[in-house]
DNA sequence: AATTTATATCGCAATATTACGATAGATAAT
DNA sequence: ATTATCTATCGTAATATTGCGATATAAATT
């Protein structure tokens, strides 16, 4: 095997699992850390910054855009990075139901 | 290659990496709200509830235990599941941190 | 003690991820 | 036009994940 099975789970549910598989990371953290920090990042401040490839940073950059979660626009030679707003506001609102839905710790083991 | 280099990344960077990636499944997400729904889960419901394997679901348990998001309680026969008090909060926080310091779309590319 | 019930672990096959060198493509500078 | 600069993609090796049958372990029941 080692192919998830998606079609016995929810939208909401493969869609979370996606979103948070897409951020669980280190370095897309890290990434995604750089872009909050100045509203905007350049790809190849990234590649001096962090300790990886260019190609690998690219690979990363690739993966949070595919999920949405960032957006890229070509600038001449470079591409500028930064975070897709309604994604961003929707994963936090999810995230947030899903935190807050914890009821504490009575009646439990 | 196919290994992380989390040497290269700070404590805070990996640690919020590895809980994301614990949750980052949507079998996961589906155990942690049935968790949370009922504040404590028996193994076995989620065998009969989940359309996974016993071995599965058994595996994913233990991935969210060993992240520390989970705890489990032998009962008799049965273990039952219930949230780590803890480490819930404190992701909780991180994660909001992490998120509500997104400044929003000005000066973006 | 033997059996049933519930969970964990082992071993394996299929697939996915991570990292990077090499190379391609595209814009800017000379 | 040629060269330099920046990013994306390809190909590949190493490792990780997913899922499950088979089996082990451990408590409860008979």
């Amino acid at each position: 095997m080692g192919l998830t099975k998606t079609e016995i789970f929810t939208e909401e549910q493969n869609q979370m699992a996606a979103l948070l598989k897409a951020m669980a990371h280190p370095a897309r953290i890290a990434i995604l850390q750089r872009i909050l920090k100045s509203n905007t990042c350049i790809c190849g401040d990234l590649v001096d910054e962090l300790g990886l490839a260019q190609a690998t940073i690219s690979q990363h950059l690739k993966e949070l855009k595919n999920a949405g979660i960032i957006q890229g626009t070509i600038e001449g030679v470079s591409v500028c990075y930064c975070i897709e707003p309604k994604m961003w506001k929707l994963l936090q609102n999810q995230l947030e139901g899903f935190f807050s839905s914890y009821k504490g710790e009575q009646n439990c083991c």
